[in-house]
DNA sequence: TCAAACAGATAAACCGATTTAGTAAATCGG
DNA sequence: CCGATTTACTAAATCGGTTTATCTGTTTGA
């Protein structure tokens, strides 16, 4: 037999196809032992299997969450999906994995694509490119929940790190070490993290006094950080300290610092935003913030998680922000580098 | 309206549902372009999405493969996996992400759950431990493709690089810097990517006349690296040079190495099979084994999409097996390090 | 003693599409 | 002008489950 179907298990029990449903979703209140049992036995010898699809058909809802991550090659985003991943496997429930690239057009087209396929859910790095989607979703009671960053005017639940204090706590640190000139150096500001960490730096450089020249703020593409940090470095008056955004900035820079044979940290130190697995390897070892990923990520799984349970009774609690701190990893990068 | 069908598609613009459905398959043959019009102008009018589990229900297909993969905060694993995702989105299909950590019941289980999920086929990083069920996947002809790892007697697709060959290449290079003692560290060889690598490990030092005692192949878990390290290379006859077997033997290797401040490659010289996002910014720089990543998860994609386009007509053609050559790129750690 | 309650099970409707078999009207060929 | 074909469209069955209403008997209670 190809496909054993409920019926084939109802025929070979000698019960009705509702008997042998009622018997798989475990409501053995009126049922006979004996009739359990030949169920169970009729079951066995198919090795019978539901098909999920019918029944998600029917009840309305897939047990599968859809997860828009920007770049699954970021590690800060494998863990969160990792975490993700772990907790619905506890819950008995799928992760359909999609990548975006940033790519507001294919965020579009996979949040259509989950939506067709009955998702209960998803959770979304949102690109921030689709505004009035997410908006329709929210409207349309989908739950959806943000990770990572926040998007202005879209009312849902959201899961991000503690960004602007983690930036503020570095650039205290490297205060205290003596750096009055400090350069930060993300991508484009185009999502909340990005802002929120350079919002952080502006506001260190600010209450600590130190240097708050405006190009020791940069933001720019991944491809030209190379010449920007020449410019950067090539001036009379270059800063002592560099933070990097995240982990992509951090390459460039390294490659960088390797070329030109800048000895970190002496001649600059260096702190990175972001959980790189190499940093207490590199030599000198590698200042980090670390964002709690594994946390992030199962925190996002179960308030999408409650969303959903609580989407049939209507009680619709406001959105939540969660907020996590960060914890600034202090290495050889960024210490005692340089002479008062 | 809270859930828009095809009736009320069909209702709005006054034909069947029937008609509505030959309309979304894009049978135009017999429809007048009037109708046609209707139709179009009711599903945007409604913002109308077919409900893709009935039509999966029906069609018996999902457009769905699961992936399978053991543990995908391996960087080879997240670059497969981007390379079939970014496949099966081309292709308008999507896929479902599971995660194992090796453990054969967690395999088991997401194998149980994708086939309930009715999905096309499943990519799977094979633990190895459940044969039969692979088998038994096999002979339902449930499309089914293996990747990085063989598995001993179930016949399917499988895409591998050449492991052996590679590491023979690089003991080759190693010997050619006048190495003569050369070890290789790695995980357990419960898989056939690890046991190809020390074969070809074995195969060199064999037909290039190294030294082959026993000791300098060792397979443990990754917690008793560290130990097995030390008692390698505080021996008076040490090897000159170590193969690491994947990145995170590595990781244990270059903490060892920076604990103990041996110089590479001066005192040891370093190769590692994986390709290690840091490998050019490490001091020194790092020579590794790099697998094709990119090309082998599309030949994945590839395959056994070919396998699930071809399963209805029943040409049944004989399990194909990839394999890709990897390439040794030679960078500091594994050059000029000893005197003859 | 008779209606109500209950235990154990089932028939049939339903979920939202696809697909098959068929129908009515228009067109065609001889 | 009539039967055959073609065109344009539809009713109803189907996919494989869940769920609701219902149907027998058997207990129970007053």
């Amino acid at each position: 037999m190809v496909n054993v179907t409920m019926a084939d298990v109802a025929e070979k029990a000698g019960v009705s196809k509702s008997t042998v449903s009622q018997y798989l979703s475990k409501r053995y209140e009126y049922m006979s032992v004996e009739t359990r049992k030949k169920i169970e036995q009729a079951i066995k010898e198919l090795d019978y299997r539901p098909n999920v699809l019918a029944r998600s058909l029917k009840q309305k809802r897939s047990s599968t969450i859809g997860v828009i991550v920007a770049n699954i090659m970021h590690s800060f985003s494998t863990e969160i999906c990792r975490a993700i991943e772990d907790y619905y496997q506890e819950q008995g429930m799928n992760v359909i994995l999609c990548n975006t690239d940033e790519d507001g057009d294919k965020e579009k087209s996979y949040i259509e694509m989950l939506q067709a396929k009955q998702v209960d859910g998803m959770i979304l790095f949102p690109t921030g490119k689709n505004k009035s989607l997410y908006k329709k979703l929210t409207k349309q009671r989908i739950p959806i929940l943000f990770v990572d960053r926040k998007v202005e005017g879209v009312h849902t639940d959201t899961v991000v790190a503690n960004n602007a204090d983690a930036v503020y706590q570095a650039v205290k640190h490297l205060a205290d070490q003596g750096h009055r000139k400090i350069a930060i150096l993300t991508a484009p500001l185009t999502i909340s993290s990005r802002i929120d960490r350079v919002e952080g730096f502006k506001r260190a450089v600010q209450e600590l006094g130190l240097d708050s020249s405006r190009d020791l703020t940069i933001n720019c593409e991944i491809g030209q950080i190379r010449g920007r940090l020449q410019s950067l470095l090539s001036r009379e008056d270059k800063p002592t300290a560099i933070i990097a955004g995240n982990d992509l900035v951090l390459m460039e820079i390294l490659a960088y610092i390797k070329e030109n044979r800048i000895r970190v940290p002496e001649e600059l130190a260096l702190l990175v935003f972001d959980n790189i697995p190499f940093a207490h390897l590199l030599s000198p070892t590698l200042t980090t913030i670390s964002q709690p990923s594994a946390e992030m990520g199962r925190a996002a799984g179960r308030l999408l998680h409650e969303r959903i349970k609580a989407e049939q009774p209507s009680d619709q609690q406001p959105p939540r922000e969660m907020t996590y701190e960060c914890t600034l990893i202090v290495r050889e990068s960024s210490q005692g580098g340089i002479r008062p």
